[in-house]
DNA sequence: GTCTATATAGGGATAGAC
DNA sequence: GTCTATCCCTATATAGAC
């Protein structure tokens, strides 16, 4: 088994029990690997597990949503490429985001910088894009922040109400709210 | 110390570290009393420890912002009137919800019915203010999960960021952004 | 690289004195 | 009602065989 396959193995699991309540038998189950094996991979422990989950969906995220939202296409229509990755990237509200999850407990003594130099560069591509859009720069950025708050909000309606439609709304109106005069 | 006391003192353990992350050492540390006092006043455990303080905010914010929903003033009053506590609630955004808190981990396997309750009973009341406005039944809902969903996200761009003012902006525009047209 | 077995610390929880 | 001391279990982490 490879390490990035550990790595996938292990992200079900830190995103449903979060990282104090993924234990390391429960991270051995979820991945079938013995504990010695994930220290193998892993020499940090738990740490370095969390570390590695965290950047690896960071760059998935960099590449099925980001990337939407860069190159030529008109911004309205970047949006909504990128509101088509996001419910994808969220199994349509079914999961949880790890910049929520990681920023609970000992996770955010120690990932504190690393979320949030995530969630600034989120908000940044965003608001380039409604810059580009012609949106003045102060009111855009406010904008792509309210955006993203309303997608975290949803995250968690979607969790405790057992119901994926307020995330579903959310991305349906997100293009544009954002683009809204 | 009475337990109520020793509920007030736990509150700000199980808001900061999650369910999970608060110890019983740290829980003893945080309350100035002895495992085993607590164990005295919560016989069931950390569980119980958990429930009550859950309750015990949960009625707190029933009495500030539900209770300001309810009355005879004009819907836009109440919800200005409601959004002034919830800024006094959320120590202006500092605090995290503990809805949120507790639907992570194995918190959310012991709380998943109550937290789910809760949040119920908040939308519908904010959602009852909007009819009595004279949003028509089932815009008045989308609407009001949206607001929430905007809240609890941006307490945690707050959180994220380590500036309130994701949350004050919210706070401010959600009386007008809950009765537009 | 993966396993079994084990070390060590900290977790939740209890007993019993005061 | 609060404490000290302690129990048992699970958690993280490591050793060493294969």
């Amino acid at each position: 088994m490879s390490k990035e396959e550990a790595i996938i193995r292990l992200i079900p699991a830190f995103r449903q029990y979060g990282y104090e309540g993924a234990s390391l038998s429960l991270l051995s189950k979820a991945s079938s690997l013995g504990k010695a094996s994930l220290y193998h991979y892993f020499p940090g422990g738990k740490s370095e597990m969390a570390a590695a989950v965290f950047e690896y969906v960071g760059n998935e995220f960099g590449d099925l949503v980001l990337k939407a939202l860069r190159g030529e296409n008109k911004p309205f229509v970047k949006l909504q490429a990128a509101c088509n990755s996001l419910r994808e990237f969220y199994d349509g509200g079914r999961n949880s985001c790890f910049l929520t999850i990681m920023s609970f407990g000992s996770a955010d003594n120690l990932f504190h910088e690393q979320v949030k130099a995530r969630l600034r560069q989120i908000i940044e591509a965003l608001t380039k894009v409604l810059i580009e859009a012609g949106i003045e720069a102060d009111v855009a950025e406010v904008r792509s922040q309210d955006a993203v708050a309303q997608i975290q909000g949803a995250l968690i309606l979607v969790r405790i109400l057992d119901d994926t439609e307020p995330f579903n709304r959310v991305i349906k109106s997100l293009p544009e709210l954002l683009l809204r005069l």
